[in-house]
DNA sequence: CTGTTAGCGCTTTCAC
DNA sequence: GTGAAAGCGCTAACAG
């Protein structure tokens, strides 16, 4: 009395015996060939199939073909809104394409994610899409397992000669909001809510942000990127005496704790400070007031990363734009 | 130029030339066992497999062992907070376990879960998580294929024979929360955003909530389990003659649409409403203002079902207890 | 302690 | 149009 299986599992030959052929036959009718098979008899065979419940065993047809139909990802953190609608939509494109995802968080993690990356590769899987807690880990390089799976980066601004890497244009969002905040509203100093990591170049939002501050100074504070990091962040920013009249966060996640800080502290945003993030997830469209932000094309991303293992293309190196989306938090009014 | 293996991938074959072994011997070592072998031995095929940077093909091994390692979990969407977080923990369980999960989103379609359960049933997971888009899809019954992979429903209050059922006590959870209002705070009347849904059976929510707001008459309405829905309900709620002075939502992200109305709508929370909401997500932890909630024991209900299915134990019918957490969004003022 | 070997379920070449 | 059979890489009897 369990969910495991009583008759036991039912296989091609099984099929082969029940409609009178053989097992190549059953394999040309379930794959659709490579052989030619009569209909009459191809019409047996999918009777059999049904009256025994058949279902191809996937794991022996991996086994022979040295194909799984299986992409992993490895994310620093799954429950981060970012990469949970990363995931999703790298989801939705494999699963387009037949293709199914086997997920992994590194906790950002630098040896977990080497391990991750091993233990998956060993399961022969299709393709490995990976966001690098300290860049693209390459195999061979760095304690990283040397693998032959094929591997995509999901966040590297630089290329990797053999490897295929997707990133956003940091630099461009980054800019692109900080201008705003000086052009549209006026502001001289904008402020910075800058995530800790310890990738080996510079971040491009901060790169970005540098760019369009010039050398007029502006203070950075630096914390993890979650809500609980930018919340702190908020405080330790807000709560000085010459406080910023606005501010750009490296991520949703650090706007929104930045948000509550403000909150707490009776600040009025936009009024008393402008907020503005990099991301652009649905969980910054909902908060209070409303995040301007620099939207990441997820679904492209997503879509480019699941087409170069299906398709098995040439790798590449290639950088999305992001889109400034106005909301209500950098003072614009925005209708609707 | 590309990330495929350049020179052909290493079998165990080779290790056991190189050390000049049987294959045997070197499955012994790689598994420690099931025999024992002389510790020279042993080096010479360590350091073979070392030299040739052999990694064991768990396609085929599963293929022996009729057991792979990977556990399946479908969810309605996997971009929901909620279905984030329990995807994360689940995660973490099953790595601890040194099995790998692999995800896949109904979308709350009927037959696409029916589809997907079919799909992964096929990859002889070791076993499926599913959170049902309405009700416990069981095998066999309703177009759901006749499946022999073990089951665990997630989201099941129900038993179902054969498998192992766990869910969170939502009735309990939707109960405290308006005798919070109702009792603390002197609510007489508590409205109801409720999110639309197929299951054959109460939710539990609604229950809850019912129980307790006893036959006085509340509002309730009706919207999809999503911040939009929570916004729209909320707009509805909020702008009529008569509005509610507390409400309770059915999830974090209803909740957070509903905040978002009442602050465009210039109301006060929780001034002039108090919100409460079920789930307990980190969102909740972050909105303005902080959401009351009931917590939903995220770990203890991931680590109770990957646990069922690695241990094979027998199927069983388990339901948490959520946890009240008090914020500032019922009108408390909690320290800190 | 180590080697030989059958076979997991499937695909596909090759013969008929 | 159909069938026989080899073999994907691994495990675990069983034999030495």
């Amino acid at each position: 009395m369990n969910g495991r299986p009583s008759r036991k599992v039912v296989t091609r030959a099984d099929v082969a015996r029940l409609a009178g052929v053989s097992t190549a036959v059953v394999s040309y009718v379930v794959n659709g060939g490579p052989r030619p098979v009569a209909s009459h008899t191809a019409n047996r065979v999918r009777d059999a199939i049904d009256l025994l419940g058949y279902r191809p065993n996937l794991t022996a047809r991996a086994l022979k073909l040295g194909t799984t139909g299986v992409l992993g990802l490895v994310v620093p953190d799954a429950s981060n809104p970012f990469y949970a609608e990363l995931g999703m939509e790298i989801e939705r494109a494999a699963s387009a394409r037949g293709v199914a995802l086997l997920v992994a968080s590194s906790n950002s993690d630098l040896e977990l994610e080497s391990r991750l990356i091993g233990d998956l590769a060993g399961r022969q899987l299709d393709g490995l899409l990976v966001s690098g807690t300290a860049g693209p880990p390459v195999p061979g390089v760095g304690g990283v397992p040397r693998v032959s799976t094929p591997m995509v980066y999901l966040d590297s601004p630089v290329p990797v000669p053999g490897y295929t890497t997707i990133t956003s244009n940091a630099q461009q969002g980054a800019t692109l909001l900080t201008h705003h905040l000086q052009r549209v509203h006026g502001h001289r100093s904008v402020a910075l809510v800058m995530g800790t990591h310890s990738l080996p170049w510079r971040d491009g939002r901060e790169l970005g942000w540098q760019l369009a501050v010039r050398n007029r100074t502006a203070p950075v504070v630096r914390v993890p990127f979650t809500r609980q990091g930018g919340y702190e962040g908020g405080l330790q920013l807000l709560s000085g005496t010459n406080r910023p009249r606005a501010v750009l966060a490296s991520s949703d996640l650090q706007a929104v704790g930045l948000l509550r800080a403000a909150h707490e502290l009776g600040i009025r945003v936009p009024d008393d400070v402008a907020i503005v993030a990099y991301d652009g997830t649905e969980e910054a469209e909902y908060a209070w007031p409303p995040l301007t932000c620099a939207r990441q094309r997820i679904r492209d991303i997503a879509e480019a990363a699941v087409q170069v293992i299906v398709d098995r293309a040439e790798p590449f190196h290639r950088v999305f734009d992001v889109d400034l989306v106005i909301r209500r938090s950098c003072g614009c009014t925005p209708t609707g």
